[in-house]
DNA sequence: TTTTTATATTATAATCATTCCTAAATCAAA
DNA sequence: TTTGATTTAGGAATGATTATAATATAAAAA
């Protein structure tokens, strides 16, 4: 990554934190200093061990607390929301799910009501493609009544 | 769900397993039951609940056991294949990944690659929408090379 | 600048999901 | 029926995540 781009998102998370009234402490700008410097979207562990580095005295609930609360003020995101537990599905031809960010309950697509989309050649050039799932995230009726 | 249906699948599943020469023990069909009587996706945690009714002995290494047994022999699948640890992006804006099933690597997508989706109205009837990810689940190179 | 208040951090314990291990049971093959 | 392979139960071990309580830091008010 080249300077400029760094800078400028450092300028954004300094506006975000201002916005949603976060103070910019050390540990949270190394934090999120590692997460773009790191293409690989790390688990907290990886985070974690590259904060250590610079803060030796780091601990992992400041890892999770400050990655927590990035997420819930848009500042990174989450690549599923379902890491939590292992769920199965008896269908195994392809079809999609929706997805509740809160309560992680799961409802199939009807295939029909879903484009099919061209597989792009950044997947088959160096992989062997087996197949995609969407997940559109929502929050379902129930979790929105209970806010 | 009709009986039909249901006696379709059983045979469906009597015949895959008898092509991946799985024997048919009354603990597996037990576990494919409760699969398909239950349309929430179910955790292992779960179907063990489900299951213990009929089979107080049974035990959780049996049901995790056969759940991957049933995922490696195309009898079922998962509804995500990063379920095991939280992983993060810094990018908020929409774009989507490659995930290799084995070493659970993430490569970013480049999002010019790639077609909007339609909503379906199935998804903004009863819920609020948020946002979609599409995971393109691959074997990647080096875990190919493995084999 | 002091005092107060709220927020953030650390360290550790607790919890929860998942995997590992071993012995017993069952099944399949010779 | 003996042999070998697969499957299961049960419990221990591991690994990720969360909760708790005490301390430290930052922000706000005086």
């Amino acid at each position: 990554m080249n300077k400029e781009t760094r800078e400028k998102l450092l300028d954004a998370f300094y506006a975000k934190c201002r916005e949603s009234r976060l103070s910019v402490t050390p540990q949270r700008l190394a934090i999120y200093k590692t997460l773009i410097g790191n293409k690989e979207h790390p688990s907290p562990e990886m985070i974690f061990k590259d904060v250590q580095s610079q803060f030796p005295m780091i601990s992992f609930a400041t890892v999770y607390k400050t990655l927590e609360t990035f997420e819930q003020n848009g500042i990174v995101s989450k690549v599923t929301h379902l890491h939590n537990t292992l769920r199965y599905d008896p269908m195994t031809e392809q079809h999609h799910h929706i997805v509740c960010k809160r309560c992680k309950k799961i409802i199939d697509i009807d295939s029909t009501e879903i484009e099919t989309l061209k597989i792009p050649s950044q997947v088959t050039k160096d992989h062997i493609f087996i197949d995609y799932d969407v997940h559109f995230n929502v929050i379902c009726a129930e979790c929105k009544m209970k806010e």
